[in-house]
DNA sequence: GTAATTTACTATGCGTGCATAATAAAATAT
DNA sequence: ATATTTTATTATGCACGCATAGTAAATTAC
């Protein structure tokens, strides 16, 4: 629960991030993850919607409600998958494209700008640390006792 | 929206060590959340609930929802503060005390894990940059272009 | 070709973070 | 002492991650 231990930095930072990455969305009337969405979907061809998930890091079942608000919101589109029928083709709208650019900048701007001020050898720590919570967690070798913790 | 990206890291990275808390929980009929609010409760003596916010990175307001529930679950008891008439003192019940420790021991083993298996320079590094973004967000440098990002 | 399985969604409920607003009790100002 | 402001807490609504369950289309197994 310090801020020394790894998973209140992952939480309380992650956090920070959410609720500034809202902010900034909440400018153009947006949210977080419709901005994240709207950067998965290719602008040219349409992107399925079992593309979207995997590379956003969202559950098809959490993805389905923002997809949702986003046709309300007439950001996108369905067209069904000329290649399968049981799924759908998500396209922007030129709003959606308006806005994709909006989400481009602002993340762009935060990862540069944290990039431009940390030391290379810290980010490599960094990503060395974050890909051994993912390895353990993913590969389960953490509440299995396969591992020593003393 | 690469694994290389910081925010990405960041986000897939807490959501799955998020998912794991859960399902550990999950296995004592409890959530994350409760399980780090009993961590922050003086075991003891009490705690002022303006003290477990703070302690534990969560707004007054999602803490009262939780404060509810494990209310109604007989892990907590409410008391009225001796120092303060709005105030509220949370108290852990016996129940509570038995929870705290599962609790204590899931947190424990996953720091514990990560930290054996990761260099010293590496968690440096990771804390390093966690700080580096924690600053900037608190000090809002990143989004008011008083910071070169080209 | 029909049946069983897999896959692509969609709907719904719960937990939780955040924002906003309301209430009540200090604390402060005068 | 009374009025104003601040602080502690609760209530409520929205967004979203996850789990579960259901529907429909494709795939496979026979």
């Amino acid at each position: 629960m310090k801020d020394t231990t790894i998973d209140y930095a992952l939480r309380a930072t992650w956090q920070a991030v959410a609720k500034m990455y809202n902010e900034e969305a909440g400018k153009q009337d947006s949210t977080m993850a419709t901005g994240f969405t709207l950067l998965s979907i290719d602008p040219e061809k349409g992107s399925p919607s079992t593309a979207l998930g995997p590379k956003m890091g969202m559950e098809g079942t959490s993805l389905s409600r923002t997809l949702k608000s986003m046709e309300e919101k007439g950001l996108i589109t369905r067209k069904p998958n000329p290649n399968d029928g049981r799924g759908v083709l998500i396209c922007l709208t030129e709003f959606g494209k308006e806005k994709r650019e909006y989400s481009k900048e602002v993340v762009l701007k935060f990862n540069d700008t944290i990039r431009k001020n940390v030391k290379e050898s810290d980010l490599e720590g960094f990503f060395k640390v974050i890909g051994v919570v993912n390895e353990f967690i993913s590969e389960k070798k953490i509440y299995t006792d396969n591992v020593s913790t003393n």
